[in-house]
DNA sequence: AATTAATTACGTATATTTACTTAAAATTTA
DNA sequence: TAAATTTTAAGTAAATATACGTAATTAATT
Protein backbone atom coordinates (compact mmCIF):
# COMPACT_ATOMS: atom_id res chain seq x y z
CA UNK A 1 0.00 0.00 0.00
CA UNK A 2 1.51 3.05 -0.86
CA UNK A 3 2.10 6.43 1.88
CA UNK A 4 -1.91 7.77 2.99
CA UNK A 5 -2.23 11.47 2.15
CA UNK A 6 -1.88 13.88 4.54
CA UNK A 7 -4.77 16.60 4.43
CA UNK A 8 -5.28 19.84 6.70
CA UNK A 9 -9.13 20.79 6.93
CA UNK A 10 -9.65 24.76 7.34
CA UNK A 11 -13.20 25.95 8.13
CA UNK A 12 -14.30 28.10 10.90
CA UNK A 13 -17.26 25.56 11.46
CA UNK A 14 -17.25 23.12 13.75
CA UNK A 15 -19.66 20.41 11.85
CA UNK A 16 -18.32 20.96 8.57
CA UNK A 17 -14.69 20.49 9.55
CA UNK A 18 -16.14 17.34 10.83
CA UNK A 19 -18.24 16.20 7.80
CA UNK A 20 -15.19 16.83 5.86
CA UNK A 21 -13.40 15.15 7.92
CA UNK A 22 -15.55 12.08 7.84
CA UNK A 23 -15.76 11.82 4.14
CA UNK A 24 -12.11 11.74 3.73
CA UNK A 25 -11.35 8.96 6.44
CA UNK A 26 -14.07 6.73 3.98
CA UNK A 27 -11.15 6.60 1.50
CA UNK A 28 -8.42 4.93 3.21
CA UNK A 29 -5.75 6.45 1.18
CA UNK A 30 -6.52 9.62 2.94
CA UNK A 31 -5.51 10.95 6.43
CA UNK A 32 -7.06 13.93 7.67
CA UNK A 33 -3.95 15.55 10.01
CA UNK A 34 -6.02 18.15 11.68
CA UNK A 35 -8.37 20.86 11.54
CA UNK A 36 -8.12 24.86 11.92
CA UNK A 37 -10.17 27.45 12.36
CA UNK A 38 -8.82 30.37 11.57
CA UNK A 39 -5.97 31.63 8.67
CA UNK A 40 -3.48 31.66 11.21
CA UNK A 41 -4.20 28.67 12.93
CA UNK A 42 -4.01 27.25 9.35
CA UNK A 43 -0.31 28.53 8.72
CA UNK A 44 0.63 27.13 11.95
CA UNK A 45 -0.62 23.94 11.74
CA UNK A 46 0.79 23.82 8.41
CA UNK A 47 4.43 24.84 9.41
CA UNK A 48 4.01 22.31 12.27
CA UNK A 49 2.37 18.92 10.54
CA UNK A 50 3.11 19.42 6.63
CA UNK A 51 0.05 18.21 4.81
CA UNK A 52 0.54 17.47 1.54
CA UNK A 53 -2.45 18.91 0.95
CA UNK A 54 -4.96 21.85 2.69
CA UNK A 55 -8.71 22.28 1.93
CA UNK A 56 -9.45 25.59 2.58
CA UNK A 57 -12.82 27.52 3.52
CA UNK A 58 -12.20 30.84 1.68
CA UNK A 59 -15.07 32.71 4.17
CA UNK A 60 -13.61 32.32 7.60
CA UNK A 61 -14.67 34.69 10.31
CA UNK A 62 -12.67 37.70 10.87
CA UNK A 63 -10.47 36.57 8.22
CA UNK A 64 -10.06 35.19 4.41
CA UNK A 65 -8.74 32.83 2.84
CA UNK A 66 -6.76 34.62 0.99
CA UNK A 67 -3.71 35.59 3.31
CA UNK A 68 -3.37 32.44 4.37
CA UNK A 69 -3.41 30.72 1.20
CA UNK A 70 -0.26 32.97 0.34
CA UNK A 71 1.63 32.69 3.36
CA UNK A 72 1.59 29.17 3.09
CA UNK A 73 2.27 28.40 -0.69
CA UNK A 74 4.92 30.92 -0.78
CA UNK A 75 6.92 29.58 2.57
CA UNK A 76 5.74 25.95 2.39
CA UNK A 77 5.73 25.33 -1.55
CA UNK A 78 5.17 22.02 -1.36
CA UNK A 79 1.87 21.98 0.06
CA UNK A 80 -1.21 22.12 -2.15
CA UNK A 81 -3.72 24.43 -1.28
CA UNK A 82 -7.56 23.46 -2.89
CA UNK A 83 -10.13 26.31 -2.58
CA UNK A 84 -13.43 25.30 -1.22
CA UNK A 85 -16.52 28.08 -1.25
CA UNK A 86 -20.07 28.68 -1.70
CA UNK A 87 -19.11 31.66 -4.07
CA UNK A 88 -18.25 30.08 -7.47
CA UNK A 89 -17.32 32.97 -8.69
CA UNK A 90 -14.68 33.92 -11.78
CA UNK A 91 -12.68 36.63 -10.32
CA UNK A 92 -12.55 34.90 -6.54
CA UNK A 93 -11.26 32.28 -8.11
CA UNK A 94 -8.70 33.48 -10.00
CA UNK A 95 -7.52 35.56 -7.25
CA UNK A 96 -7.22 32.67 -5.20
CA UNK A 97 -5.65 30.92 -7.98
CA UNK A 98 -2.62 33.49 -8.32
CA UNK A 99 -2.14 33.35 -4.81
CA UNK A 100 -0.74 30.11 -5.04
CA UNK A 101 -3.56 27.42 -4.81
CA UNK A 102 -3.46 24.52 -7.03
CA UNK A 103 -7.40 24.11 -6.94
CA UNK A 104 -10.96 25.30 -6.36
CA UNK A 105 -14.05 23.31 -5.62
CA UNK A 106 -17.50 24.56 -5.08
CA UNK A 107 -19.79 23.17 -2.25
CA UNK A 108 -21.68 21.96 -5.71
CA UNK A 109 -19.05 19.08 -6.20
CA UNK A 110 -19.44 15.38 -5.01
CA UNK A 111 -17.53 13.34 -2.79
CA UNK A 112 -16.21 11.69 -5.17
CA UNK A 113 -14.43 15.22 -7.04
CA UNK A 114 -13.22 15.68 -4.06
CA UNK A 115 -11.08 12.71 -3.77
CA UNK A 116 -10.39 13.58 -7.48
CA UNK A 117 -9.10 17.05 -6.71
CA UNK A 118 -7.01 15.75 -4.18
CA UNK A 119 -5.21 13.29 -6.34
CA UNK A 120 -4.93 16.07 -8.92
CA UNK A 121 -3.47 18.48 -7.38
CA UNK A 122 -1.15 15.31 -5.52
CA UNK A 123 -0.33 14.83 -9.31
CA UNK A 124 1.21 18.22 -9.94
CA UNK A 125 -1.82 19.51 -11.77
CA UNK A 126 -4.30 22.37 -11.37
CA UNK A 127 -8.18 21.06 -10.79
CA UNK A 128 -10.85 23.27 -11.06
CA UNK A 129 -14.26 21.98 -9.89
CA UNK A 130 -16.92 21.39 -13.42
CA UNK A 131 -19.04 23.72 -12.42
CA UNK A 132 -16.51 26.81 -11.92
CA UNK A 133 -14.54 25.45 -15.70
CA UNK A 134 -18.16 26.47 -17.35
CA UNK A 135 -18.22 30.05 -15.62
CA UNK A 136 -14.12 30.53 -16.80
CA UNK A 137 -15.69 29.77 -20.28
CA UNK A 138 -18.76 31.28 -20.21
CA UNK A 139 -16.48 34.75 -19.25
CA UNK A 140 -14.61 33.88 -22.07
CA UNK A 141 -16.89 33.83 -24.41
CA UNK A 142 -18.88 36.64 -23.44
CA UNK A 143 -16.66 39.50 -24.80
CA UNK A 144 -19.57 41.46 -24.11
CA UNK A 145 -19.28 41.01 -20.49
CA UNK A 146 -15.53 42.55 -19.93
CA UNK A 147 -13.57 41.70 -16.94
CA UNK A 148 -14.30 42.86 -13.37
CA UNK A 149 -11.06 45.36 -12.88
CA UNK A 150 -9.54 45.67 -9.68
CA UNK A 151 -10.41 47.91 -7.38
CA UNK A 152 -7.65 50.23 -5.88
CA UNK A 153 -6.98 50.04 -1.70
CA UNK A 154 -8.97 53.12 -1.19
CA UNK A 155 -11.78 52.24 -3.19
CA UNK A 156 -11.68 49.09 -0.92
CA UNK A 157 -11.54 51.16 2.37
CA UNK A 158 -14.78 53.14 0.77
CA UNK A 159 -16.69 49.96 -0.33
CA UNK A 160 -16.35 48.86 3.05
CA UNK A 161 -17.70 51.77 4.68
CA UNK A 162 -21.06 52.13 2.67
CA UNK A 163 -21.95 48.57 3.33
CA UNK A 164 -21.63 49.76 6.80
CA UNK A 165 -24.32 52.09 6.10
CA UNK A 166 -22.23 55.11 5.93
CA UNK A 167 -23.76 58.03 3.76
CA UNK A 168 -20.97 59.96 1.43
CA UNK A 169 -20.98 62.75 3.89
CA UNK A 170 -20.31 60.20 6.87
CA UNK A 171 -17.47 58.97 5.08
CA UNK A 172 -15.98 62.48 4.20
CA UNK A 173 -15.33 63.41 8.09
CA UNK A 174 -14.50 60.29 8.49
CA UNK A 175 -11.47 60.16 6.61
CA UNK A 176 -11.10 63.74 6.19
CA UNK A 177 -11.72 63.82 2.51
CA UNK A 178 -14.31 65.75 0.28
CA UNK A 179 -17.89 64.44 0.37
CA UNK A 180 -17.31 65.07 -3.90
CA UNK A 181 -13.94 62.28 -3.60
CA UNK A 182 -16.46 60.45 -1.82
CA UNK A 183 -18.67 60.39 -4.17
CA UNK A 184 -16.33 59.89 -7.20
CA UNK A 185 -14.83 57.00 -5.94
CA UNK A 186 -18.41 55.64 -4.99
CA UNK A 187 -19.37 56.36 -9.43
CA UNK A 188 -15.91 55.07 -10.00
CA UNK A 189 -16.42 51.94 -8.03
CA UNK A 190 -20.03 50.48 -9.15
CA UNK A 191 -18.96 51.44 -12.88
CA UNK A 192 -15.65 49.19 -12.24
CA UNK A 193 -17.72 46.70 -11.31
CA UNK A 194 -20.80 47.44 -12.84
CA UNK A 195 -23.18 47.20 -10.48
CA UNK A 196 -25.88 49.69 -9.81
CA UNK A 197 -26.29 50.80 -6.71
CA UNK A 198 -24.97 50.88 -2.90
CA UNK A 199 -27.29 47.73 -1.96
CA UNK A 200 -25.90 45.25 -4.79
CA UNK A 201 -22.83 46.88 -3.63
CA UNK A 202 -23.07 45.60 0.12
CA UNK A 203 -23.99 42.22 -0.95
CA UNK A 204 -21.28 42.30 -3.21
CA UNK A 205 -18.50 43.31 -0.55
CA UNK A 206 -19.62 40.95 1.84
CA UNK A 207 -19.51 38.05 -0.91
CA UNK A 208 -15.76 38.77 -1.38
CA UNK A 209 -14.88 38.93 2.20
CA UNK A 210 -14.08 42.89 2.79
CA UNK A 211 -16.96 42.90 5.46
CA UNK B 1 -31.25 -3.93 18.47
CA UNK B 2 -33.78 -1.16 18.56
CA UNK B 3 -34.64 0.09 15.19
CA UNK B 4 -32.95 2.51 13.35
CA UNK B 5 -34.13 6.33 13.16
CA UNK B 6 -34.67 7.22 9.52
CA UNK B 7 -33.59 10.47 9.08
CA UNK B 8 -33.72 13.01 5.67
CA UNK B 9 -31.19 15.54 4.70
CA UNK B 10 -32.54 18.25 2.92
CA UNK B 11 -29.51 21.05 1.73
CA UNK B 12 -28.15 22.79 -1.99
CA UNK B 13 -25.12 21.94 -1.33
CA UNK B 14 -23.62 18.14 -2.63
CA UNK B 15 -20.85 18.24 -0.30
CA UNK B 16 -22.88 19.38 2.63
CA UNK B 17 -25.43 16.49 1.97
CA UNK B 18 -22.73 13.89 1.89
CA UNK B 19 -20.86 14.84 4.43
CA UNK B 20 -24.18 15.15 6.64
CA UNK B 21 -24.85 11.65 5.76
CA UNK B 22 -21.60 9.78 6.24
CA UNK B 23 -21.15 11.04 9.50
CA UNK B 24 -25.04 9.74 10.47
CA UNK B 25 -23.75 7.13 8.94
CA UNK B 26 -21.17 6.44 11.34
CA UNK B 27 -23.59 5.66 13.74
CA UNK B 28 -25.55 2.74 13.34
CA UNK B 29 -28.34 3.40 14.84
CA UNK B 30 -29.19 6.15 12.02
CA UNK B 31 -30.27 5.42 8.76
CA UNK B 32 -30.09 8.38 5.94
CA UNK B 33 -32.87 7.44 4.07
CA UNK B 34 -32.97 10.19 1.71
CA UNK B 35 -31.88 14.11 0.86
CA UNK B 36 -33.63 16.72 -1.12
CA UNK B 37 -32.41 19.93 -2.82
CA UNK B 38 -35.63 21.97 -2.66
CA UNK B 39 -38.07 22.78 -0.40
CA UNK B 40 -40.73 20.86 -2.57
CA UNK B 41 -38.45 18.01 -3.04
CA UNK B 42 -38.37 17.91 0.90
CA UNK B 43 -42.15 17.87 1.01
CA UNK B 44 -42.21 15.09 -1.63
CA UNK B 45 -39.80 12.81 0.01
CA UNK B 46 -41.27 13.01 3.44
CA UNK B 47 -44.48 12.13 2.29
CA UNK B 48 -43.61 9.18 0.64
CA UNK B 49 -40.82 8.02 2.60
CA UNK B 50 -42.05 9.30 6.11
CA UNK B 51 -38.67 9.77 7.86
CA UNK B 52 -38.72 10.36 11.82
CA UNK B 53 -36.55 13.24 11.73
CA UNK B 54 -36.08 15.85 9.01
CA UNK B 55 -32.57 17.83 9.42
CA UNK B 56 -33.34 21.03 7.25
CA UNK B 57 -30.91 24.16 6.07
CA UNK B 58 -32.47 27.18 5.95
CA UNK B 59 -31.03 28.59 3.29
CA UNK B 60 -32.17 26.93 0.02
CA UNK B 61 -31.84 28.03 -3.11
CA UNK B 62 -34.57 29.81 -4.65
CA UNK B 63 -36.81 29.32 -1.25
CA UNK B 64 -36.13 29.38 2.58
CA UNK B 65 -36.53 26.15 4.88
CA UNK B 66 -39.87 27.88 6.57
CA UNK B 67 -42.22 27.17 3.92
CA UNK B 68 -40.66 23.64 4.12
CA UNK B 69 -41.49 23.04 7.75
CA UNK B 70 -44.24 24.47 8.03
CA UNK B 71 -46.28 22.40 5.48
CA UNK B 72 -44.23 19.30 6.75
CA UNK B 73 -44.78 19.89 10.14
CA UNK B 74 -48.91 20.35 9.10
CA UNK B 75 -49.75 17.45 7.20
CA UNK B 76 -47.30 14.91 8.98
CA UNK B 77 -47.09 15.89 12.36
CA UNK B 78 -45.16 12.73 13.41
CA UNK B 79 -42.00 14.14 11.43
CA UNK B 80 -39.62 16.33 13.52
CA UNK B 81 -38.09 19.15 11.93
CA UNK B 82 -34.41 19.87 12.81
CA UNK B 83 -33.09 23.76 11.90
CA UNK B 84 -29.69 23.46 10.62
CA UNK B 85 -28.25 27.18 9.61
CA UNK B 86 -25.07 29.45 9.68
CA UNK B 87 -26.46 32.02 10.82
CA UNK B 88 -27.81 31.26 14.60
CA UNK B 89 -30.12 34.70 15.07
CA UNK B 90 -33.03 34.67 17.93
CA UNK B 91 -35.70 36.05 15.63
CA UNK B 92 -34.80 33.20 12.73
CA UNK B 93 -34.94 30.55 15.08
CA UNK B 94 -38.22 31.68 16.93
CA UNK B 95 -40.12 31.68 13.50
CA UNK B 96 -38.79 28.51 12.85
CA UNK B 97 -40.08 27.30 15.70
CA UNK B 98 -43.13 28.42 15.43
CA UNK B 99 -43.43 26.63 12.08
CA UNK B 100 -43.27 23.39 13.69
CA UNK B 101 -40.10 22.68 13.88
CA UNK B 102 -38.63 20.47 17.06
CA UNK B 103 -35.00 21.55 17.11
CA UNK B 104 -32.63 24.33 16.19
CA UNK B 105 -28.55 24.00 15.37
CA UNK B 106 -25.88 26.17 14.08
CA UNK B 107 -23.31 25.13 12.08
CA UNK B 108 -20.83 25.11 14.83
CA UNK B 109 -22.44 22.36 16.87
CA UNK B 110 -20.55 19.19 17.18
CA UNK B 111 -21.11 15.46 15.43
CA UNK B 112 -21.89 14.58 19.08
CA UNK B 113 -24.91 17.47 19.62
CA UNK B 114 -25.95 16.34 15.82
CA UNK B 115 -26.33 12.61 17.13
CA UNK B 116 -28.02 14.00 20.38
CA UNK B 117 -30.61 16.74 19.31
CA UNK B 118 -32.03 13.54 17.04
CA UNK B 119 -32.27 11.59 20.00
CA UNK B 120 -33.73 14.20 21.46
CA UNK B 121 -36.59 15.50 19.34
CA UNK B 122 -37.34 11.38 18.84
CA UNK B 123 -37.92 11.47 22.71
CA UNK B 124 -40.97 14.87 22.05
CA UNK B 125 -37.87 17.17 23.20
CA UNK B 126 -37.09 20.34 21.65
CA UNK B 127 -33.47 20.96 21.24
CA UNK B 128 -31.24 24.08 20.20
CA UNK B 129 -27.79 24.18 20.09
CA UNK B 130 -26.00 25.08 23.14
CA UNK B 131 -24.87 28.48 21.73
CA UNK B 132 -28.49 29.32 20.29
CA UNK B 133 -29.98 28.82 23.94
CA UNK B 134 -27.07 31.40 25.55
CA UNK B 135 -28.68 33.93 22.71
CA UNK B 136 -32.12 33.45 24.04
CA UNK B 137 -30.98 34.15 27.56
CA UNK B 138 -28.71 37.22 26.47
CA UNK B 139 -31.49 38.79 24.72
CA UNK B 140 -33.71 38.12 27.67
CA UNK B 141 -31.69 39.74 29.96
CA UNK B 142 -30.83 42.38 27.30
CA UNK B 143 -33.75 44.62 28.43
CA UNK B 144 -32.42 48.39 27.59
CA UNK B 145 -32.39 47.30 23.44
CA UNK B 146 -35.89 46.54 22.38
CA UNK B 147 -36.63 43.12 20.58
CA UNK B 148 -35.86 43.86 17.47
CA UNK B 149 -39.49 43.68 15.41
CA UNK B 150 -40.69 41.06 13.20
CA UNK B 151 -41.14 41.51 9.51
CA UNK B 152 -44.04 40.35 7.51
CA UNK B 153 -43.97 38.52 4.69
CA UNK B 154 -44.04 41.06 2.32
CA UNK B 155 -41.44 43.37 3.42
CA UNK B 156 -39.49 40.53 3.47
CA UNK B 157 -39.63 39.91 0.54
CA UNK B 158 -39.01 43.53 -0.63
CA UNK B 159 -36.19 43.22 1.63
CA UNK B 160 -34.31 40.77 -0.57
CA UNK B 161 -35.39 42.30 -3.60
CA UNK B 162 -33.79 45.61 -2.20
CA UNK B 163 -30.82 43.73 -1.42
CA UNK B 164 -30.00 42.27 -4.80
CA UNK B 165 -29.75 45.80 -5.74
CA UNK B 166 -33.38 46.43 -7.51
CA UNK B 167 -35.05 49.87 -7.39
CA UNK B 168 -38.28 51.00 -6.21
CA UNK B 169 -39.56 50.86 -9.34
CA UNK B 170 -38.19 48.11 -11.02
CA UNK B 171 -39.59 46.17 -7.69
CA UNK B 172 -43.39 47.44 -8.28
CA UNK B 173 -42.80 46.34 -11.97
CA UNK B 174 -41.56 43.12 -10.50
CA UNK B 175 -44.38 42.20 -7.75
CA UNK B 176 -47.16 44.38 -9.41
CA UNK B 177 -47.62 46.98 -6.84
CA UNK B 178 -47.48 50.79 -6.86
CA UNK B 179 -43.85 52.16 -6.67
CA UNK B 180 -45.21 54.45 -3.82
CA UNK B 181 -46.11 50.93 -1.77
CA UNK B 182 -42.66 50.05 -2.01
CA UNK B 183 -41.89 53.40 -0.71
CA UNK B 184 -43.94 52.61 2.27
CA UNK B 185 -42.04 49.07 2.44
CA UNK B 186 -39.26 49.96 2.36
CA UNK B 187 -39.52 52.95 5.27
CA UNK B 188 -41.33 50.96 7.46
CA UNK B 189 -38.77 48.20 6.87
CA UNK B 190 -35.68 50.76 7.77
CA UNK B 191 -37.69 52.07 10.72
CA UNK B 192 -38.61 48.56 12.22
CA UNK B 193 -35.39 47.65 12.08
CA UNK B 194 -33.77 51.33 12.77
CA UNK B 195 -31.29 50.84 10.02
CA UNK B 196 -30.32 53.98 8.32
CA UNK B 197 -30.51 53.14 4.30
CA UNK B 198 -30.44 50.34 1.69
CA UNK B 199 -26.97 49.27 1.93
CA UNK B 200 -26.89 48.50 5.13
CA UNK B 201 -30.13 46.83 4.94
CA UNK B 202 -28.74 44.47 2.72
CA UNK B 203 -25.86 43.47 4.89
CA UNK B 204 -28.39 43.31 7.31
CA UNK B 205 -30.41 40.88 4.57
CA UNK B 206 -27.15 38.65 4.19
CA UNK B 207 -26.50 37.91 7.52
CA UNK B 208 -30.33 37.04 8.43
CA UNK B 209 -29.66 34.27 5.73
CA UNK B 210 -32.80 36.13 3.68
CA UNK B 211 -30.55 36.30 0.60
C1' DA C 1 -69.25 41.05 14.37
C1' DA C 2 -65.62 43.57 15.95
C1' DT C 3 -60.94 44.41 16.42
C1' DT C 4 -56.30 44.13 14.97
C1' DA C 5 -52.75 43.65 11.65
C1' DA C 6 -51.13 43.78 6.89
C1' DT C 7 -51.19 45.57 2.44
C1' DT C 8 -52.14 48.95 -0.46
C1' DA C 9 -51.36 53.92 -1.99
C1' DC C 10 -50.72 59.06 -2.20
C1' DG C 11 -48.89 63.97 -0.70
C1' DT C 12 -45.05 66.74 0.30
C1' DA C 13 -40.37 67.74 1.30
C1' DT C 14 -35.55 66.97 1.77
C1' DA C 15 -31.39 64.21 1.33
C1' DT C 16 -28.65 61.19 -1.10
C1' DT C 17 -27.20 58.68 -4.87
C1' DT C 18 -26.03 57.97 -9.50
C1' DA C 19 -24.27 59.59 -14.17
C1' DC C 20 -20.91 61.74 -16.65
C1' DT C 21 -17.21 65.21 -17.51
C1' DT C 22 -13.04 67.57 -16.49
C1' DA C 23 -8.77 68.12 -14.18
C1' DA C 24 -5.05 69.15 -10.79
C1' DA C 25 -1.96 67.10 -7.32
C1' DA C 26 0.22 63.12 -5.38
C1' DT C 27 2.10 58.66 -5.83
C1' DT C 28 3.88 54.66 -8.09
C1' DT C 29 6.13 52.36 -11.77
C1' DA C 30 8.88 51.84 -15.82
C1' DT D 1 12.92 61.50 -15.38
C1' DA D 2 8.90 60.28 -17.98
C1' DA D 3 4.69 57.82 -18.00
C1' DA D 4 0.97 55.76 -15.82
C1' DT D 5 -2.00 55.32 -12.02
C1' DT D 6 -4.22 56.84 -7.97
C1' DT D 7 -6.20 60.20 -5.20
C1' DT D 8 -8.02 64.33 -4.93
C1' DA D 9 -12.00 67.62 -6.17
C1' DA D 10 -15.69 70.27 -8.59
C1' DG D 11 -19.74 71.23 -12.17
C1' DT D 12 -24.22 69.93 -13.66
C1' DA D 13 -28.43 66.99 -13.91
C1' DA D 14 -31.48 63.50 -13.22
C1' DA D 15 -32.95 59.61 -10.59
C1' DT D 16 -33.73 57.48 -6.32
C1' DA D 17 -34.13 57.16 -1.45
C1' DT D 18 -35.54 58.72 3.00
C1' DA D 19 -38.84 61.05 6.40
C1' DC D 20 -43.47 61.54 7.91
C1' DG D 21 -48.35 61.87 7.68
C1' DT D 22 -52.76 60.10 6.15
C1' DA D 23 -55.95 56.59 4.88
C1' DA D 24 -58.68 53.03 2.29
C1' DT D 25 -58.88 48.02 1.42
C1' DT D 26 -58.03 43.37 2.56
C1' DA D 27 -56.86 39.47 5.64
C1' DA D 28 -56.45 37.43 9.97
C1' DT D 29 -57.88 36.88 14.69
C1' DT D 30 -60.75 37.26 18.75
Amino acid sequence: MTEEIKVLIVDDHQLIREAWTAILQMTNRIKVIGTAETADEAYEVCSIFRPEVVLMDINLKNSNGFDATEKICNSLPKTRVIGLSLHDDVALVKKFLSKGAKGYLSKNTSREELVAAIDAVMNDKIYLAADIKEKFINQIIDTDKPAEKELTNKEIEIVTLISQGFTSKEIAEKIFISVRTVETHRHNILKKLNIPNAALLSSWAKDKGYI
